[in-house]
RNA sequence: GGAGAGGUGGCUGAGUGGUCGAAAGCGACGGUUUGCUAAACCGUUGAAGGUGUAAGCCUUCCGCAGGUUCGAAUCCUGUCUUCUCCGCCA
């Protein structure tokens, strides 16, 4: 969430933000409710004073009557107040459903558009896309040929969009896990494995919203619980309601976690075997910082990104994501989008985001600086390490072979065991 | 899953209806004393929001959410959580 007084004073500003980002968002009636709240409490606070004074004085009352009468008068004062809190309330409700509905503010460098068309390219892999000397199947087909991946077997578990990896398709997801996960510790990561399921007002701290019909994720019933679509959540859970010292700062995590996607809506798009599906496994980069370094811990977490995919030796691009394709938190997400021989196109395959305080603010995160009163909000970024179901992909077309079996890349080669996947 | 006991300020820990945002100790910060350090002594010391040029003032907060009451850290209900014991289990 974005400050009330910052919205208040920046009406216009928030207001253009939105349309960049193409949220319709009625800010003018935020600043309507927000004047009428105020004036509440300006009448609550007024009463609440007299109400004070009234069971202050109760106990010097001279008499059993004079006693009555003040009681009288503080069950009044108290039902006034009552009234008051009310109407109040109904005013914060309203205030709460816009104020969540405001994205962050967005960097002045990020390309504005109204979606991933707008994306600006900026970087390059070291590895650059050249044309196969054959036909290059896509991941299905490979998976099919060497028995790397049961589609059906999930669709009659779980329901489509679901999966057994077998055999060595197996092997190449713990690789890349544990690949990323000893760079990242040799980096000052700090190494969890997290909680898969959430709560509720953890999910929406981090700006995923539980319920509605749009909503990304799958709620536990009769409970307060959901299952996680990233580790971004649990990890940006961690520091939920504390303070931390400066000096402990910038906190960086890595979480391994599996991650749960119901895809609402997503139907009809490209998404064809592993591309898009309800479960996965992810390493996640997670950073708390002082406000003055997010932007450098962005290029940090990006730098982690392109060094994972450039020792993977898989071509890529880096796009500056357009205003109309950054989620609600981001203040600027870069994506790297891997080279997919399959399809002979880009696809995304991570992404980073610095999301400013505007997580920290809902999750209550905070720091304080020795020797200074107060505290501060801190800021929050995330980026994907591996997502392994597009990387076992990525990995999968970028390293098939003229006679269709899959080399195992350099750099996994001490985890797997082996050099090549081919059936007889 | 069952039984019991707790959750109070940076920490330990008092406080069972009335000037309690909260004793005391520790820690931290400032000062006095002092070759230096330490000790001793004196003082200051929670957070969020609102308002004011400022000093300050106001509201809220004793895990969280409700309730009772003129008045709640204190009583009631729910909830989360910690510990101990039992059961179950990887």
């Amino acid at each position: 969430m974005l400050d009330r007084k910052f919205i208040i004073e920046n009406l216009a500003a928030v207001q253009q933000n939105c349309v960049n980002r193409g949220v319709h968002v009625d800010v003018e009636r935020f600043a309507a409710l927000e004047s009428q709240r105020k004036e509440k409490q300006q009448l609550a606070e007024e009463l609440n004073r007299r109400a004070n004074e009234v069971s202050k004085t109760i106990g010097q009352a001279k008499t059993p009557e004079a006693r009555e009468a003040l009681k009288e008068e503080g069950k009044n004062v108290r039902e006034q107040v009552a009234a008051l809190k009310n109407e109040a309330d109904g005013i914060e409700a309203e205030l709460d459903v816009i104020h969540r509905a405001i994205p962050n503010m967005t960097h002045p460098d990020a390309p504005i558009g109204a979606d991933d068309l707008a994306n600006l390219e900026i970087a390059r892999g070291r590895t650059p896309v050249t044309e196969m000397e054959f036909k290059p199947l896509d991941h299905v087909e490979l998976a099919q040929k060497l028995d790397l991946i049961d589609f059906e077997a999930g669709a009659r578990v779980a329901g489509a969009g679901f999966y057994f990896l077998k055999n060595e398709a197996v092997m190449l997801e713990l690789a890349l896990e544990m690949y990323a996960m000893r760079l990242l510790r040799s980096e000052g990561f700090v190494l969890t494995t997290t909680p898969d399921l959430a709560r509720n007002d953890i999910l929406a701290g981090t700006g995923f919203n539980p319920r509605g019909n749009e909503t990304q994720i799958y709620s536990i019933e009769n409970t307060d619980l959901s299952l996680v679509a990233t580790a971004e959540i649990p990890l940006g859970g961690m520091l939920a309601g504390q303070t931390v010292d400066e000096d402990v700062l910038p906190l960086k995590f890595c979480g391994l976690s599996h991650c749960f996607r119901t895809e609402a809506g997503a139907a009809g798009r490209a998404s064809r075997g592993l591309y898009r599906v309800h479960q996965f496994s992810k390493v996640e980069m997670f950073a708390f910082t002082r406000p003055e370094d997010s932007e450098a811990m962005l290029m940090h977490l990006r730098a982690m990104e392109q060094r994972i995919f450039d020792d993977l030796k898989i071509p890529y691009r880096v796009v500056d994501t357009a205003t109309g394709d950054l989620g609600g938190p981001a203040y600027r997400k870069f994506d790297l989008e891997a080279w997919m021989p399959g399809r002979g196109d880009f696809g995304e395959v991570t992404s980073t985001s610095n999301c400013t305080d505007y997580q920290a603010r809902r999750l209550n995160a905070r720091y304080k600086i020795k020797g200074e009163k107060g505290t501060h909000l801190l800021h929050t970024l995330n980026g994907t390490a591996i997502a392994i179901s597009r990387g076992i992909l990525a990995v999968m077309e970028n390293y098939q072979q003229p006679d269709g079996s899959i080399r195992v890349p350099d750099v996994l080669l001490p985890y797997t065991g082996f050099d090549v996947i081919k059936r007889d």
